[in-house]
DNA sequence: TATACTGTGTATATCGTTATATACAGTATA
DNA sequence: TATACTGTATATAACGATATACACAGTATA
């Protein structure tokens, strides 16, 4: 009933929205199995020092995702998605980002080679020295 | 003294960076020449509906990253910049941009390749349609 | 120097986001 | 059914981003 979800108080990223993505993660990431209960609101609160309101926040976001589903008195568990639609929806979060950076490009008269250039330098240096894991939040250690 | 910029009240996107959006696009895509006097503050502010102050933010802003030029009781130039330092700064713009798309895509597991090919579909469908710019806030009319 | 234009600085209103406390309601089970 | 756990709803505090009014200061020029 424990889950890795590191806060960094430092970053200018709010609370809620930290949980949000590392959870979403680990559900789209099948790290947590499709019926797995979650920690109860409180419990997750105390670990990561907020209030239950936030993780309840979190809750609520992932559940209109479908990602979670909730019973009132029993607890919160990882929703049971079919491949293809978990796979929609993650797709349609990275196009949706994407359709951003690319607004951001046309703007600036960016040709598309000069964009699918940017891509992969950026893509580069985010992967350079990582083992493959989205987790840049430890400097020191 | 000119400048064609719309503002679209539907967007949830706040005035000053719709305006700072355009305007920065004018003079990196060098539609406006270095030298050009800019309209006074209070004259933009008349000609898009909004006030004073904001456009003053605007030109501020743009200031600080060394695109235009103002000198108190003459007005607002667009600034010389060198060609390699201006090409620098657009890049840059561009490469931040992509620099979150992409952890979004990382934190969702996304493989490079599957990131360049969301990237050749959305450009794609950005670019269908239109002559080449950026706009796309014209939908009856 | 008077005037009519430039930009500037201070102080403030408004609104949405983030985060919270606290009281309420459903569920499991001894 | 008592109790100890689940999630839920309402009201609100705190903050930052956005946008503003208005009085102030520099510049050009008749």
């Amino acid at each position: 009933m424990w889950i890795p979800i590191q806060i960094d108080e430092n970053r200018p990223e709010p609370l809620y929205h930290q949980i949000e993505t590392q959870l979403r993660g680990l559900i789209l990431g099948e790290e947590l199995a499709e019926g797995t209960l979650l920690p109860s609101i409180r419990e997750l609160a105390v670990a990561l020092k907020c209030s239950v309101i936030t993780i309840r926040r979190v809750y609520q976001d992932l559940e209109s995702e479908g990602l979670l589903r909730t019973r009132q008195g029993t607890g919160t568990f990882v929703a049971g998605v079919d491949a293809v639609v978990r796979e929609g929806h993650r797709h349609e979060r990275v196009v949706e980002a994407f359709e951003k950076a690319v607004e951001t490009g046309l703007q600036l008269h960016c040709t598309p080679q000069e964009m699918e250039s940017i891509l992969r330098d950026v893509i580069a240096r985010r992967t350079a020295g990582r083992k493959g894991e989205a987790d840049d939040r430890a400097s020191e250690e």
